[in-house]
DNA sequence: CAGATTTTGAGGTACGTAAATCAGAAATTG
DNA sequence: CAATTTCTGATTTACGTACCTCAAAATCTG
């Protein structure tokens, strides 16, 4: 049987309520005996039992998930991720509040966070926005002491405590990679769609994906950068015009959303002459019929699932001084290609 | 608040004795009673608290895992992965051994799982050796009550009850996807080193490499399967005496372990010209470097860190007779480049 | 060394569920 | 309708931890 605290109190020869003090950081314990009581504890390898811990304390821990409105398929699958989390709420002693906030609206989004200073939640899980008054509203929540987390897009130099998604410029250099290794030695141009260069996760993508594409094959030309603000619509026109101006295009790299435009643009190609190579992010439904109809080559992607589970242990972590596993934490930059849709 | 069983007792106008009977499925209620809690359950959304009823079951799971002893990374790294589980053992309610037992040899296997007839454990994880006494000391454990899972190599037509694994067709493909669109247009020789072929795994693997590679590129001459028994000493011989055949080889494909035998080889020939492109299996410190040092493309890899926990969370659901969420446990092939090593 | 203060002990209740006992009510049988 | 069987209620204990109170002991102060 497993060693209890009423184990650790005969270990330490000392009371319950001594071990209880010591366990939970309650003042009223001399130094020496606390040390015979945490001696005792390593000595028989107690685990505190956190399922009975969390029933006696029935703790729960409030928590609001802040993202943007936009109705790009990612965004919604973020969003049904949170959904499912909140099914799960009451096994996880967890309260989950979603809020939604016009999407690149940095203005909106500080002012969903100052909201919460009223009754602030033990977490916040924020899909970022970069920009001083999110920086700004992230420390004053900070300060109450709150726990922040960012999700998907990441705010580095702000006071938030962790970022639950992939590092964007890692991402970009394995859609460089694959795209210089699909092409070969072929010339030509590639197109990179944007959602927006003011995005600091579409610039890393940019970046990496630049600079990997220029190692493998740099006889290959990097066309300007289009923005689609994320609108598949817009990346519709844009696609569609670029391949009328250049129908030897060599490949697309879509690094944001909006990807339903970018199939339709490709749907038309199709029948007329071979199409070029494709590769873009997130795994949705769309995408994944379009791998699978060899319409897109390579999806890149980050598993909402896992972010919104790994963004809301780690705000229950922090909130109880716990450390985080960085290792478990990590997103990974998923590839997928028609054969290995899981 | 979340209701508890009180609240469902006084929905249904019965007593507290009552719904624990139709909870935890006891005899002595009528059926039209039954009824009425179910129906109470589902309207005020009842859950039962699975930590308050652990902690009053004091339910522990105990579990065997019966893996190879070959010391090849992939083996290892589950073998860690399985003494991290038992680590975690005491939080998780588990009591896990683990069975070393002699690679490729079913008899032995088949011994070790018939040594758990005595003492039948709740649930066996077990790397399955293909050969029909292991299928027969399954189905007898499973007449016994225990839970069967097949962990990393399935047994397919066995009366186990999960495969945590990933399909190794699947993975084949995405191997003969990758050599196919990385060769792009070129001609030549490709090499394919396996274990051994009388494993399924293996089998599938070079199937869905095959079919998908000639799919992409029928020119690709894919020569005959070189078998290794997963002996990175065997896999170095082979390949070096390949290359040394054949200088102008176009790609290799290790479906198998022994990887480190193919780095060596690798690296003597790096010096000289170009060397082919190479694709492996399994994510682990040598293929890693290897990955980072420009001498493999790429390595798909299944994480056995998911496939123990995957095979956990199963023979505990299992055996409480609680359905799996297949999407849940569906095991991933993942694709790693050097760009996007997690 | 008296008095104040800090430290420790003993014991209880609570969390939500499981599991048991025993008595009483209802339904079924002959 | 009495005897039996089946069903239901009321109550209790237990799981491991948290948290509270009150009293007793130890230590520190001047």
């Amino acid at each position: 049987m497993r060693p209890t605290v009423h184990d650790i109190a005969e270990a330490a020869g000392v009371s319950l309520a001594t071990v209880d003090r010591v366990l939970n950081r309650r003042p009223g314990v001399r130094a020496e005996t606390r040390a015979r009581v945490e001696d005792a504890i390593g000595r028989i390898g107690f685990v505190r039992d956190m399922a009975a811990a969390n029933l006696a304390k029935s703790r729960i821990y409030p928590l609001v998930f802040i993202i943007p409105n936009g109705d790009n398929s990612f965004m919604a699958g973020l969003r049904q991720e949170i959904e499912e989390a909140i099914q799960r709420s009451p096994l996880e002693r967890t309260e989950i509040q979603r809020i939604d906030v016009p999407a690149f609206d940095a203005r909106a989004l500080a002012e969903a966070l100052d909201s919460l200073l009223a009754d602030p939640p033990v977490g916040v899980a924020v899909v970022a926005v970069d920009a001083p008054e999110v920086h700004a509203a992230i420390g004053r929540l900070r300060e109450q002491g709150t726990v922040v987390v960012t999700l998907v897009s990441d705010l580095p130099g702000s006071a938030r405590d962790h970022f639950a998604g992939v590092d964007n410029i890692a991402a970009g250099r394995t859609a460089g990679s694959l795209m210089g290794r699909f092409l070969g030695g072929r010339t030509g141009s590639v197109a990179v769609i944007a959602g927006s260069m003011l995005v600091g996760d579409h610039r890393d993508r940019l970046t990496g994906f630049s600079e990997r594409l220029n190692e493998i094959n740099p006889t290959l030309d990097i066309l300007p950068v289009l923005e689609s603000q994320d609108d598949p619509d817009a990346v519709y026109r844009l696609i569609s015009k670029r391949l009328a101006a250049d129908p030897e295009i060599a490949g697309i790299y879509n690094l944001g959303a909006g990807n339903r435009g970018l199939i339709r643009a490709l749907t038309g190609l199709r029948e007329s002459h071979g199409r070029p190579m494709v590769i873009a992010h997130e795994l949705t439904q769309h995408t994944r019929h379009a791998l699978l109809d060899d319409l897109i080559d390579a999806i890149l992607n980050q598993d909402p699932g896992h972010e919104v589970r790994s963004a809301i242990r780690v705000l229950k972590a922090k909130a109880d001084g716990v450390p985080v596993i960085d290792a478990q934490e990590r997103i990974r930059i998923d590839i997928f290609l028609k054969d290995n849709l899981s």
